[in-house]
DNA sequence: GCTCAATAATGAATCGATTTACTTTTCGTA
DNA sequence: TACGAAAAGTAAATCGATTCATTATTGAGC
């Protein structure tokens, strides 16, 4: 029963209600085998009747550790790290921790002075989802400061820090088999952030496979940085300059972002998708399977990725894991609909008649 | 210079090498004028020398109210509660504050059970976004265990807490107006969940007004609950059971998540929007501003809802504010976009094609 | 009944900053 | 020069839980 505006009770209110010391109830609350069964009886009747809840802070105060883990992420808004924090949330309240998230806003000064703050708070360990990579100021900040931490999404292996993250390379090698496969031959790649260790991932992987499977297959590189107006002119530009015959058949987009300029862009021409130009994109979205046409993306596995860094983090703050740094490799699915069908070889007529 | 694994200093570091007791150096930085000038200048040698940064944790403990702020959102993937975070985050900081934040996912038993961890944070105060309203299980978690807080969205006005919502009411209203007057008499009303305040007051501005426009108009609603298939078969039956010329020519859906299913069932039924059927949504999302064809959406002042709900807040525990409780009504924007043209009264004819 | 070891319980110190109640210093003025 | 008030500084208590070093209790074995 707890009484609405009274002053709290404390561990020692319940030891006096217990007739026992504060330190047994410490003990009893800890689930230590050492408390008479008796006690430990008239302590719990204690902690009811008061309403009796511990204090985190200073419960926290005393531990060089504190059950508290930090998640640091590029932005809140994109629905991507929206769940993920999501997942972090419950697996870390699961494990009996709190979490204090922070946006780094993109950028990277901030990302180092919110890694700083996290530290004044003696969290017990950090999910840094990093604006760059493992390379950035945050995680050189976390390394300074000898803070426990795993990195998330954007980041290959690390000498330092467990990392957790997409198999981007993999995933978009499972694209570029399916566009190769399908008879494409000249693809524009578009990117949103040049300096993201991902998006480079996405690149890497697509290229790769997509050279082993048809030498002579061309690539277009768009990724560009700066706002979205920019953006937009960029790949205004790219379009202009070339006539149809140049135009690429199909489009990978390297971010959910991403998927939408070129969507707007390839709508404002006119051109009909998957007709003109068939578009793969990184990253879903609710509104693609929604949006006409459905836009075939790489799902991330949102949940396992943040079940796995929580899991990743803990192993190493309770000592479980005292090894050498581990890198987490998560599958993605691609949702193949209608912005890209496996039909067959576009034929170059299809674009002619624009 | 902050010396990397050594033990972190204290404030009596600070004081010793400053050559000052602790409690002058806690003076000193609070920015108590009764230090010597002198004295404040070594103290803050002291303290660049010896990297020493101030333990919230430990700074908390001593005071009945601490400098968190605890933020309780229903979802945290949703760009709009996204947005706010941000915005929430923000302020917060600026005014010297830490935030923590927690998802209800959308329970109000998890929003109850919330509401206690941030009482036993001992937040300073707490803002709320309700899963349903402002009598809700988390609200009335708050009441009883004597928290200050904000109530912000799904809200109107509290005889307790200061509330912060959109102005719901004005907006939809204004959404009839914009409808009424292109020349529509029968509107469907499309909402995902009947229990949310802000929801339920959409659909009385807009009838309110759109009858007191046009006595005669004639309203549909389907404000259903459930899971997103269940939402489906509701729409799917609403038009399955009335012939085209029973068919509404325009539809308000009343939350971002309600127009993407409309959108995509009206795609399915291959209904050209706006030709055969006008669409207004509640809430905008960039997805909006580049589909096809664009919709037409009503947009929340995000940034201004989460700096009222903040100041509003700092207000309440720094005691500036006193008074009975406030109600915050912050206009919103309509964005005109392709969806809902103002155009001619759309004709029966352009139905008849179907 | 007595010893010794295991079991159970506890007072006091601790974490790091704040604040209270008090002492010391400074300085203007009589 | 001396006095008193204001300014500046400080030791110690405090916040609430944890933990360490002890003490008290229990009970098995002889």
């Amino acid at each position: 029963m707890a009484d609405g505006n009274q002053r709290r009770a404390t561990i020692h209110d319940v030891a006096r209600a217990a007739g026992v010391s504060a330190a047994t109830v410490s003990k009893a609350l800890r689930g230590d085998a050492s408390v008479k069964p008796a006690n430990v009886r008239r302590i719990r009747a204690a902690i009811e009747e008061l309403g009796y809840r511990k204090d985190p802070l200073a419960s926290g105060l005393r531990n060089e550790r504190r059950r508290i883990i930090g998640a640091i992420v590029p932005d809140l808004e994109s629905p991507f790290f929206g769940a993920l924090i999501t997942g972090l949330e419950h697996a870390a309240e699961t494990a009996g921790y709190t979490m204090i998230v922070a946006s780094s806003r993109e950028s990277e000064a901030r990302e180092a002075e919110v890694v700083r703050r996290m530290n004044d708070w003696r969290v017990a360990g950090t999910i840094l989802i990093p604006v760059r990579s493992e390379c950035g100021l945050g995680a050189g900040e976390l390394r300074e400061l000898g803070m426990r931490a795993v990195l998330v999404d954007r980041v290959s292996a690390d000498d330092r820090f467990d990392t957790v993250a997409a198999d981007n390379y993999k995933a978009s090698a499972d694209v570029a088999d399916f566009l190769i496969g399908a008879g494409h031959r000249h693809v524009l790649l578009h990117g949103a952030t040049r300096v993201s260790k991902s998006v480079r991932t996405r690149v890497e992987g697509f290229t790769d496979r997509a050279r082993a499977l048809a030498p002579g297959v061309r690539f277009d590189k768009l990724v560009s940085d700066g706002d979205i107006d920019t953006q937009r002119e960029v790949i205004r530009e790219y379009f202009d300059s070339r006539d149809t015959a140049e135009r690429p058949t199909a489009i990978f987009s390297l971010s959910q972002h991403s998927t939408l300029i070129v969507l707007s862009e390839l709508r404002r021409r006119g051109l009909r998708v998957p007709d003109d130009v068939a578009l793969v994109g990184f990253d879903d979205a609710d509104w693609m399977q929604t949006t006409w046409p459905t836009i075939t993306a790489v799902a991330q596995p949102v949940t396992t990725l943040a079940e796995r860094a929580v899991a990743a983090l803990l192993a190493r703050v309770e000592g479980q894991n005292t090894g050498f740094p581990v890198q987490h490799l998560e599958s993605c699915r691609m949702m193949v609909r209608q912005s890209a069908t496996s039909g067959a070889a576009p034929s170059r007529r299809s674009l002619q008649g624009l």
